[in-house]
DNA sequence: CAGCTAATCCCTT
DNA sequence: AAGGGATTAGCTG
């Protein structure tokens, strides 16, 4: 019997398969006796007819059988191996394994050089060495598929046969997909386990009360394109959000477990449709969004939520929360600006009378779904809106209203104090786009008549266009329910703000909207009409305010500088002129309107007149003031003069003798001027007053003096003739001390009313076209900060408001 | 047990 | 028939 001529009987794998009824052992070396032909043959195990003999024959027949054909010998092996005869001892084969491992554990030493020389004694199990898996890696690197020469030309060098070669090639890729798709697959685990996270924070937050009631579900099926485009827009937002979460190192907490089991279940299909929602970037976004998302609790939910949910999550995800609530509300605030500054009528009606634009109230309850709640009892609403062309463009406004800092120096007068309170995100791509942030800010007409407004608002930035972009603000009172005990709020601010478009000119035009609810009872009635008119807290007042500061910074930037120094001042002394006269008049507003920036105490008097405010405060360590005790009294009052004659009046050096105390009687010289604006009336000057007999020395006074179509402001403070010295060469004004005094008047009468929804006093005074005019002054009265404050001293600080008061009504033939 | 490698099976081009 | 993907045997850690 020749092994040889049986073998060439059988083909590669898939040859005879005949069986012999013979006696099989399986693998634990059990005997099987007549194992079916057909399970074999399943099997693949058995190829060619075997008998017990074959392994029972001599030690050599192993060597014997590997030689003559590869694909016989490799099924023989197999055979020899998974139907070992029953011999009670170890098989030749295995000893010849043993052996062949032995073999590649010396490497290619010897037998690999026997391999090639003799005849391909194939092992069963081998390894390539390390050398030749080396040089098949070596060029699998830069051809992972090699051609036939190229695998001929290795197999030759590396001693293997091309189909080894081949083979290994093969074998190679599939081992790299593999590799690829594990790699995936881990990733694709990962991103699962991500999405799972935020589906169970997702639908923790459906059990809350607030969906429930905001029918998100319902709502679902019709939304608009519009509604889809905000998704999408608040989806990225909410990725920019998170990214500076992560950055931030704010990582939520897991929800608490037993938030699951004290509230009701799910609303399946409203967090399944959320969770979609909330992942419309899908694969773009998953990877890099590694927290869970703030739900999303749909479009038009934030007019359903006047309330913050309950505190029984971590604080962590409550701030998710609220966070997506700024940003649905910041989207429909934002929605709204940008109705209210673009559709004329019906939401706009000219009144008859003055020629401004009311809002249509019945038109506006139509067209918006309310943004932050009814309107608290009492208070009445204010809305206005004015366009105007500003020397500034869109990039710089926008820059310069999301920072709190700049924003107050763009409008001094209007805003006592500002500041950002939380940035939820800052932006796109390096841009203000996007942008959205907490604020808190103290505004004010001057007048202690007119208390401050305390708002909290959220301001949001979003560029529509190329060179078009919108800042809308709105309150965010209803919303936030901070955990100290609610702040008293005298004013909410609707979305409000302003759309601005580069013009190629240089210009941009401004569209303000101010709409704005407050409480009137705390308003006097003579400031009233002021406020409705818009000249005091709308959008007139912040457009006119825009246009003059951003005059005076392009004529302060430009080099051309129209001068009319007397003396010539060095541009250094200009600049520190500038910057100790802006001290002096933020010190004026701060001392007419009680704002927060001082901590002033106010005095209730008996013997000091009723519209008359007086407060003190102690002056201690601030080298810009004397130290010691400050008194600041302040009244305004209404005179039947037009706003600009009063200021023309007023800022009259030569005119001056006709009420300031401090010109002893004579005209004042105006000694240097620093042009501030177009308008001469927007001028930084210092004056000069004249001596009353030879050996007193001259007393210099600080005056800023500014006009707007809003209001006009005339601003002194006596200051030391050193001091000023050192200023106009350029020092550092920080350590000149003074107190401000002066005037702030603001237009009344027929022509500044007419806009705006609140109800204006029916029963007030009928009156001719006349001024508002806030007199003030801040004066020491005592030099240690530790006095107590006279009576004397309020009665004169009191009598010279008074007189001051009469003196300026005399000398403009105004009748007492 | 998972993972790796050489080899085989079997289908497509 | 060549090539390649799927699968497997036979090992290793």
């Amino acid at each position: 019997m020749s092994f040889g001529g049986f073998l060439e009987n059988t083909t590669g794998g898939g040859g005879a398969r005949i069986v012999a009824d013979i006696p099989y052992s399986n693998g634990n070396g059990n005997l099987i006796h007549n194992m079916p032909a057909a399970a074999l043959a399943q099997s693949r195990l058995v190829t060619p007819p075997l008998t017990k003999s074959m392994f029972n024959s001599s030690p050599g027949l192993s060597l014997g059988l590997q030689q003559p054909n590869m694909d016989g010998q490799a099924d023989m092996g197999r055979m020899a191996e998974n139907f070992e005869v029953n011999t009670g001892r170890r098989s030749r084969d295995e000893e010849h394994e043993s052996r062949s491992g032995s073999d590649n554990m010396d490497g290619a030493s010897g037998d690999d050089q026997d391999a090639a020389d003799n005849p391909p004694r194939k092992k069963r199990y081998h390894r390539h060495t390390p050398q030749q898996i080396q040089e098949l890696e070596a060029l699998f690197k830069e051809c992972p598929h090699p051609d036939e020469k190229q695998r001929l030309e290795l197999s030759r060098r590396l001693c293997l046969e091309t189909r080894q070669v081949k083979f290994w090639f093969q074998n190679r890729r599939t081992q790299m997909k593999t590799q690829l798709e594990r790699h995936e697959n881990s990733l694709l685990r990962q991103e699962n386990d991500k999405l799972r996270a935020e589906n169970m924070s997702i639908r923790d937050a459906m059990r809350n009360p607030i969906c429930s009631n905001c029918g998100g579900s319902a709502i679902m099926g019709e939304i608009s394109i519009e509604e889809q485009h905000l998704r999408i827009e608040n989806s990225r937002l909410k990725d920019e959000l998170d990214r500076v979460c992560a950055l931030a190192g704010k990582f939520l907490g897991r929800p608490i477990s037993s938030l699951a089991n004290s509230i009701g279940p799910p609303l399946p299909s409203s967090s399944l449709e959320l969770g979609v929602g909330s992942n419309g970037y899908g694969v773009l976004s998953t990877v890099a969004t590694t927290l869970p998302l703030g739900p999303d609790f749909g479009i038009g939910i934030s007019s359903a939520l006047p309330v913050m949910p309950p505190a029984r999550t971590t604080a962590g995800f409550d701030r998710s929360i609220e966070r997506s609530m700024f940003l649905e509300l910041a989207l429909a605030a934002m929605d709204e600006l940008v109705k209210m500054a673009q559709t004329d009528e019906p939401l706009w009606v000219r009144s008859l009378e003055g020629g401004r634009e009311m809002l249509n109230h019945e038109e506006y309850v139509r067209t918006f779904t309310p943004c932050i709640g009814l309107r608290p009892n009492g208070f009445v609403t204010e809305a206005t809106r004015e366009t105007g062309m500003v020397i500034v463009n869109s990039l710089v406004l926008v820059e310069t209203l999301m920072d709190s800092n700049r924003w107050a120096e763009m409008f001094p007068y209007l805003i006592a104090r500002s500041s950002t309170t939380d940035v939820i995100s800052s932006g796109m791509g390096g841009t203000r786009n996007g942008s959205l942030q907490l604020m808190h800010a103290e505004l004010q007409v001057l007048s202690p008549l007119v208390p401050v407004r305390e708002v909290n608002f959220l301001r949001f930035c979003k560029q529509h266009a190329e060179g078009v972009w919108a800042v809308v603000d709105v309150s965010i009172d209803s919303i936030r329910e901070t955990s100290v005990a609610p702040t008293f709020v005298n004013c909410r601010r609707l979305p409000s703000g302003c759309v601005v478009q580069d013009m190629p000119n240089g210009y941009s035009k401004v569209t303000w909207v101010e709409h704005a609810e407050y409480d009137e009872s705390e308003v006097h009635q003579v400031y009233r009409p002021l406020l409705s008119s818009g000249m005091g807290f709308g959008a007139q007042r912040w457009i006119a305010n825009l246009q003059r500061q951003c005059e005076c910074l392009a004529i302060l930037m430009s080099s051309a500088v129209p001068t009319r120094d007397h003396a010539a001042i060095t541009a250094g002394g200009r600049r520190s002129m500038l910057k100790l006269a802006q001290r002096m008049t933020d010190n004026f507003c701060a001392g007419v309107c009680a704002s927060t920036v001082h901590k002033w105490n106010k005095l209730h008097a008996e013997n000091v007149d009723e519209d008359v405010r007086v407060m003190t405060r102690k002056s201690v360590d601030d080298p810009g003031e004397p130290p010691g005790v400050v008194l600041s009294a302040a009244t305004s009052v209404w005179l039947p003069v037009s706003p600009q004659r009063l200021f023309n009046f007023l800022r009259d050096e030569r005119l001056r003798s006709e009420w300031d105390i401090l010109s002893n009687g004579g005209p004042m010289q105006e000694m240097a001027h620093i042009a501030k604006g177009q308008d001469h009336g927007n001028c930084v000057s210092l004056l000069r007053a004249g001596a009353l007999n030879a050996n007193q020395s001259s007393m210099l006074i600080l005056q800023e003096t500014c006009i707007d179509a809003a209001g006009s402001l005339v601003v002194y403070a006596p200051v030391d003739i050193p001091a000023m010295h050192v200023v106009m060469n350029g020092g550092d004004s920080a350590y000149v001390a003074l107190l401000p005094s002066g005037f702030a008047i603001v237009p009344d009468g027929p022509g500044s009313r007419g806009s705006g929804e609140a109800t204006s006093n029916g029963d007030g005074p009928l009156r001719v076209s006349g001024s508002l005019l806030t007199v003030a002054f801040q004066i020491l009265v005592n030099s240690l900060p530790t006095a107590k404050l006279t009576v004397e001293s309020v009665e004169t600080v009191n009598n010279l408001i008074s007189c001051t008061v009469q003196k300026i009504k005399a000398a403009l033939q105004c009748e007492s």
